[in-house]
DNA sequence: CGTATAAATGCCTTGACAGGAATATTCCTG
DNA sequence: CAGGAATATTCCTGTCAAGGCATTTATACG
């Protein structure tokens, strides 16, 4: 999970990620995309690839590389667990308790600053 | 999107969202469980602050830091654009596409569900 | 007030990492 | 095998961010 996001909070790889949605693609294709030097393309994918997150074909010289889903779908997985953060139910209990937590000025004992 | 992921992929940054999941707590607090210097967690939840990961609230002395939706549900929203890659159609057509790329025998099995 | 508690800020050092340029490697083709 | 195309690797350098420590700010209380 870590290494996930560690991998793609970097701009140019999540730039890279985002391009090889549309499929897989061989080194010198991204660098021209992304106006980037072939070999930071290479580190990056080398990056990325340690990070599960692409896979390499080789195709004579060339090296397709493509988008691997599980790191993604894990990393999806995990935002599931927040989710009831976000949702509308709970988004009201978020303003109740907000309420109650801020409307103590019922306790007479309080003061405000 | 940039900004959360890089706030998430620090690792005692990624243990402290995870333990606000339970609710607000102090900065103290979390310096415990985490085993994390004071001065250390201050600056983490400043940067977690500042990509809108959490909110604070101050009580007396104490500051009760709390997590924001937002964020994660983006990056959520974002990763449901990846859905298809690990979606089990694709998957069986990943399956039939590495296939045809690698030399394969002629086995015509088709699946559905 | 003085003190205590909780948290934030500032300074410093160190390590990780990204970019640039040059070079090495791999694999095709004649 | 020479040569060239596509990619990987290496070395170097500068930047930035995290941790440690000391200090400051904010708030409560006797």
């Amino acid at each position: 999970m870590l290494q996930t996001l560690a991998a793609l909070a970097e701009p140019n790889r999540f730039h890279i990620v985002e391009l090889l949605r549309s499929g897989p693609r061989p080194v010198n294709d991204i660098g021209e995309r992304l106006k980037l030097n072939q070999p930071q393309v290479s580190k990056h994918l080398r990056v990325l690839k340690e990070a599960g997150l692409v896979d390499v074909q080789a195709r004579a010289q060339q090296r397709l590389y493509e988008l691997r889903p599980q790191p993604l779908h894990d990393l999806h997985t995990w935002l599931e667990r927040y989710r009831q953060l976000w949702d509308a139910r709970f988004a009201e209990l978020d303003e109740l308790i907000e309420g109650l937590t801020k409307k103590e000025k019922s306790d007479g004992r309080k003061k405000r600053k």
